[in-house]
DNA sequence: TACTAAGCGAGACGGTACGTCACGTCTTTTA
DNA sequence: TAAAAGACGTGACGTACCGTCTCGCTTAGTA
């Protein structure tokens, strides 16, 4: 009894054709969007055998997904947040690099594409959320714990809803384009936030 | 300086046709998702050539974004938040049926959808905003209006920000599936966004 | 028990319309040739609603032989070769100009456009053949039997075959552009054809 | 200097594919006639994608042709008239097969509708005349060439043309349908170019 | 040092859907 | 009531990619 599965030897996988068809698929997919970008595309550019790309991913959106990881593998490692003591000012300190980030259009364009390919495919959701986003809010997450430590919020305050105040709002006008997305946009935001968070009876 | 498109003749339109294409297009995108959806299905299903549909819509998306408006057609006229002066109660009473609406499929599957293609389509992204999700923010932002008005929130509040601090948390959610989205959680953001909107010195 | 079958009125049929179909439909011929030759195409050149071509004519290859025959409305009536008494001049005198037709492609692009839709549509094979060649076909017959009744030709000639003998390689060659169509070419068939059909024992 | 016309290797090509396509092709023109023949139901019938098609062969005429010619693929080699030494008899023995043909639905269908084609593709044209016709008009002309030779024939009389007075004829009255197209008629035609070719003096 | 077996590039294959074109019919408005 | 205008259902066009499948051709690891 034996599987009809292929499953292809990854110690023999070329490194050279991986890379190739990773760079070609970032770049491809600023230049014409996720929509409109094809596998055929991905291979011709890279050099590389169609068959090379479904041996080693399952679909189009890994393909980016991966892509889009391995431009920020330099940056691994855990991201750790600023802890001055002063809370609004380290969280703006990470708010506005999102939205520097949410404007580039090298990330901003394949990160739409994630996230469009997301909302049909579950599983890359999930990965998206894990490996691009859930070290950020993590670290969010850890700040604004240390600041409640520090009776700057709420004792009661429920941090998982907190992270969502923050980014939330951000995402809201990146997705939806209803006004420009700006730092200052990003500073209002913590300022809110921050209020809604603190404890009562303060201000 | 005239432009060579064809525009065809609106008052020459066959109301049977547009009524059949926008039933066939919501069905089809409900049973196979968006991604699978397709011109010709549209057209076979609802018993139309293609042309007709490549007549009268742009895109795939702008079928979806009519064919998902007119589910709703009966709800016209301006939406209008109750105002029992209760501003905590009269937001909740509008996140939550949000809320309701976004985990229904029938309404969760084409909107999703139509989110997808807004990302690569500027102009149904302005499109969906203002048919779709700019009544209801209005009508939030009028209550809010009131309620400021009525000094319940802090004199130089800005309501297009509120809105985004009540709904951008609800679609962070929704978009990422991080957790589930619940009656629960709307309560939750609509609290924390009057904390964080009440005039200072007040709790 | 009234027939289904749409039969205008021809008393109301407008001269304006018939005459503008027939000169778009010739000159359309010419320039796109048969094969891309539409009937849209012809109505929007001649202004006019493609119902009015569809009520008065079965078929593209009706329209277009229509349009060949108004070309040469002029020279009606019946057709008559020279008698100079020399069989052999009378016969180049009209084998001759035809080549010179065929060569035209004023002429050649319609005539073969007529050929082909004939070859699917017996009913227009024969209207071609009465119309536009039987003509030329019988005055040739007339100037045979004249030349059989002073006794250059054998008395026992078939003149339907004699005539096929002539034109045959004419349109033989032609329609297979074996080799280039000259008035050389027709002298050439006319002199075989005559020994062909002379009494025997001369020559 | 390279053109950037995609142009597939022959040696991947699939013979399964080829013979599919031209047998379906050879069905359906025989079955609908030409006009009504397409692309679609060829590859359909033929279990082949449609670029297969468009992939070999040039257009729908160039398929028509092939499909033509595999049909008498046994009767390769070199055709050779028989030489009897009686070249009145061996010419019937050719022309008459050739009427036979012209009469029998399996070839009278493609083949007109070849000719159709093949008068608005010169290409076209030039390949039915070198694959199709030449074969057997060389024939001919060898034949001819061996009566001249033997001083059956007038020592000056033009090969080519002569071959045009036997064959012009009989695809005249096949392509005009002016008259029923008879072994007779062969005959004849072949006893009148005789006479015309015979040497000078003689009968 | 050869042999084997994998990954590789290339690209032909059977398919599906694309967006366009023209068909022939039908309906509306104008003269 | 014919004619212009043109929307309609239909169906084929020729193209683009899909994901699968062979082909030689490297390129290891085994014999």
């Amino acid at each position: 009894m034996s599987s009809s599965e292929r499953t292809p030897d990854p110690t023999r996988r070329s490194e050279r054709s991986r890379r190739s068809i990773l760079s070609a698929a970032f770049e491809l997919v600023s230049e014409v969007g996720y929509g409109k970008l094809t596998i055929e595309a991905i291979a011709a550019r890279a050099g590389v055998g169609k068959q090379t790309i479904y041996r080693w991913w399952p679909s189009k959106g890994a393909v980016v997904l991966d892509a889009f990881l391995a431009r920020g593998e330099s940056e691994q490692g855990e991201i750790r947040l600023p802890d001055t003591g002063d809370i609004e000012a380290d969280l703006k300190a990470v708010l506005r690099p999102t939205v520097e980030e949410l404007k580039d259009p090298r990330y901003d364009v394949p990160f739409r594409a994630l996230l469009i390919e997301a909302q049909t495919d579950p599983t890359l959701t999930a990965q998206i959320v894990e490996r691009l986003l859930e070290p950020q809010m993590e670290a969010t997450r850890e700040r604004l714990r240390s600041a409640r430590r520090a009776g700057q919020l709420a004792g009661d305050a429920d941090l998982d809803v907190a992270v969502e105040l923050l980014f939330g709002p951000l995402y809201h006008r990146w997705l939806l384009r209803t006004a420009p997305l700006t730092e200052r946009y990003a500073d209002t935001v913590v300022e809110l936030a921050l209020r809604a968070l603190r404890p009562a009876g303060r201000d």
